[in-house]
DNA sequence: TTGACGTGCATAGATAATCTATGTATAATC
DNA sequence: GATTATACATAGATTATCTATGCACGTCAA
C-alpha cells in the first residue's frame, strides 16, 4: 500500500533518531534499514533522506564522520549527540500523543489497534 | 505539549473525513469538536482548516451548502459524498499501516500503547 | 569487456502544503 | 461601548518534500 507523503514526513526525524539511538548509521543504511523493518511501508528515497540528516546535523541532532568501508566505497557516517537524544525523548513523547488522539478520533479507540 | 505540524499535517482529511461521517459540520465547528475531542492535542486555525476544507470539495470529497443558523449567523455545512466515504476507508487503513510501523520502529512495539 | 545493477553521496529546481497575518461581519457579554 | 466569541475567507511568506539528475565505484553475468 502506498502511504500518503504527508503522513511519513512528520515522523522522519523520529525514526532516523531511534535508529541512530543503536549504532552509527550511514544515510543509505538508513533507508535500507527503515524499508526492512518497516515491511517496506516506509521506501525513502535518496533525495528525500540526505536533506533531512544534513538539515539534522545542521541543528546539532547529529554529527557525521567519513570511513572507508571494506569494498573501498567510503561512507559517511552519523552519530546522535546528547541533544538529539534529547530531541529523540521529546518526538516519542510527541509521537504518543498525538497517535493517541487519533485513534481516539479515528478509530474511536484510545489504545490503537490494542482492541481491534 | 505541542505537537510538530509535519505530524499533524498528515492526518487532518482522515480527521475531517472521520467526523463529517457521523454528521454534517460547519468549518468552525470542525476546529472546536477536534480540539474537544483531542483534549486540545489539535487545535487548528482558521486559515489552516478552510484551505483544506476548500481542496476538499474541489476533490470531490465533500459538497457545501449555506444555512442560517438561530442565531442569524450564516454558517457553511459540509457533507461527505461517496466519493469522500472511500477515502476516508483508504486514510483509515493507511494510518493504521503506518502507525503499526512506526510504532514497531520507534517504540519497539507493534501495538501501539498496548503492551507500554 | 561491456553493460547492467547495486551501492553511496549530493543538489537544483519544481511542487505542494501550511502558517501568519489580515480582513469582514454579527452576536453576546461585560 | 468595548471586548470576546463566532464564522467565513484569502494573500503572501515560509517551509518541506519530491523528482530528476549527476557523479563514482564495485560486482557480476553475458
Amino acid at each position: 500500500m502506498k502511504i500518503d507523503k504527508g503522513l511519513i514526513g512528520g515522523s522522519t526525524i523520529l525514526l532516523i533518531l531511534t535508529l541512530l539511538s543503536e549504532k552509527d548509521y550511514y544515510g543509505y543504511e538508513i533507508i535500507k534499514t527503515l524499508e526492512e523493518q518497516s515491511d517496506s511501508t516506509f521506501q525513502f528515497k535518496e533525495g528525500s533522506l540526505y536533506p533531512v540528516l544534513h538539515r539534522m546535523e545542521n541543528e546539532g541532532f547529529v554529527v557525521s564522520y567519513r570511513e572507508k568501508s571494506e569494498s573501498g566505497k567510503e561512507r559517511k557516517y552519523y552519530q546522535i549527540t546528547p541533544l538529539g537524544q534529547e530531541q529523540l525523548a521529546d518526538e516519542r513523547e510527541q509521537w504518543v500523543v498525538f497517535s493517541r488522539a487519533v485513534n481516539k478520533i479515528a478509530l474511536g479507540n484510545e489504545f490503537g489497534l490494542a482492541g481491534v
